[in-house]
DNA sequence: AGCCCCCTCGCGCTTTTTGGGGAGTGGAAA
DNA sequence: TTTCCACTCCCCAAAAAGCGCGAGGGGGCT
């Protein structure tokens, strides 16, 4: 295990791929370069989506996936209360099922030690970017502290790369709302009722009420917790 | 403008600090180190609270709050919908109220070049980390290139140790989501009435007419529409 | 000048949502 | 074992949201 990389070149093959195969074929470039086990970016949908790119088996990744153990995964539990990449000896593995799952994990190929970054992206977007090994603890503790830098910058290019992924990003433009709207719709994300947001906004109910149906219709929401929703979203209300 | 940085030794400082008034000493130091007018953390709660550190003026950031500008400011509004890092160039200035903060801005200071990185944490929290000069596009694209690693990464330290400075984090963690609960508030957000959302979930109405009171309350939210706010920015659903 | 959009206001009506109760199961944790 | 919590079901009255029909003034763009 060694980290004789060139980060600039991996990065700048990364960028210039316009495939999943470039992708894959990137991650197991990393894998090499850094001499160890497994590299793995997974994106996770709170829809219950998955998308995994790495060097875990297929076998391992469709077991993963038909046992929910997204669900389970104390690396994507932990990973997901937390912002700074995290060693997985410090995660909880106490539990019932945290230990089976470790146990199933290992029997299918995953090294003891692991080290994963969790990325977040717009929209509630979020995936984990992790480096998966075996060896001893000493050993993997300098690794880790000799790389946890690149490993956050690779991570963050594997996430924006992944975006480019996305489908429905461009096709979907919505009409920018009114300022009006805006005020009301913030106001109702806010947890306003109609009249409270009518009064603050000093208007009268009747007129709110054509901002917020106006915003639903540009929206093209089916009611106003769905326009909020939309909204919120789209980024184009903060509250 | 010069980009004569150590970063181990800044962020190493950055680390060891355990004050705001450490982390704003290293701010300053970085400016100086990068050569540019300004570096600047805002941090943008879920709850509409902010919280900045930088090097602007105090009374630009106070005239900035006391404004509102957080909902006008195009470089925050357009950072929210992306993942990677964006020059200030790039986004979209055109409208009324924006040319307006922007002049107004510039007469407080702030430079006309900018870079910001937009950064997420667990619940939805959402902050920034802008550098800011004054200087002609070569010069500035020339800077932004040789620097946006080494920014990418000073923006995640920053964050983290943003972190670590969160109060209610710990006190009031709030509960997280029962399964039901999220369907509950995903359906919900996706424009679904309670009728659709009860048939698609095949309980009654009234059942889950539960699931919502309970994630409200959970949520502390007074309405549903607000509880789907708060879900949402706080990345517990995603639609 | 005409068009389109934004902002503002009115009344009445139907449907949906909400808030106040209460009640029972099963599983997991303390 | 008891005590939580998630999950399921029910009634009723009040509040809120949605939908229909209107109306007019102002600003900007072509």
């Amino acid at each position: 295990m060694q980290a004789n990389v060139n980060l600039d070149q991996i990065l700048e093959e990364l960028d210039a791929t316009g495939t999943l195969e470039g992708i894959q074929g990137v991650i197991v470039k990393l894998r090499n370069a850094f001499g160890v086990d497994h590299i793995i970016y997974h994106w996770v949908d709170s829809a219950g989506e998955q998308y995994g790119c790495g060097t875990y088996s297929d076998e391992w990744r469709d077991h993963y996936i038909a046992q929910s153990y997204i669900r389970v995964d104390p690396v994507v539990i932990g990973c997901f209360q937390r912002f700074h990449p995290v060693d997985w000896k410090r995660l909880d593995w106490s539990g019932k099922p945290a230990r089976a799952f470790l146990a199933d994990a290992m029997k299918h190929g995953v090294g003891n030690q692991g080290f994963s970054i969790p990325i977040r992206g717009p929209n509630g977007q979020f995936a984990l970017f992790t480096v998966n090994h075996t060896c001893d603890d000493a050993e993997w503790a300098r690794f880790s502290e000799l790389n946890s830098r690149e490993l956050i910058l690779i991570a963050h290019y594997f996430n924006r790369k992944a975006l480019e992924f996305e489908p429905e990003r461009k096709g979907e433009q919505s009409r920018a709302l009114s300022p009006r709207e805006i005020d009301a719709m913030t106001l109702l994300a806010m947890g306003y009722s109609r009249a409270q947001v009518a009064d603050t906004l000093a208007i009268s109910e009747h007129t709110l009420r054509v901002y917020i149906e106006s915003a639903r219709f540009k929206l093209g929401a089916h009611n106003t917790t769905h326009a909020v929703a939309r909204a919120l979203s789209r980024g184009l209300i903060i509250v």
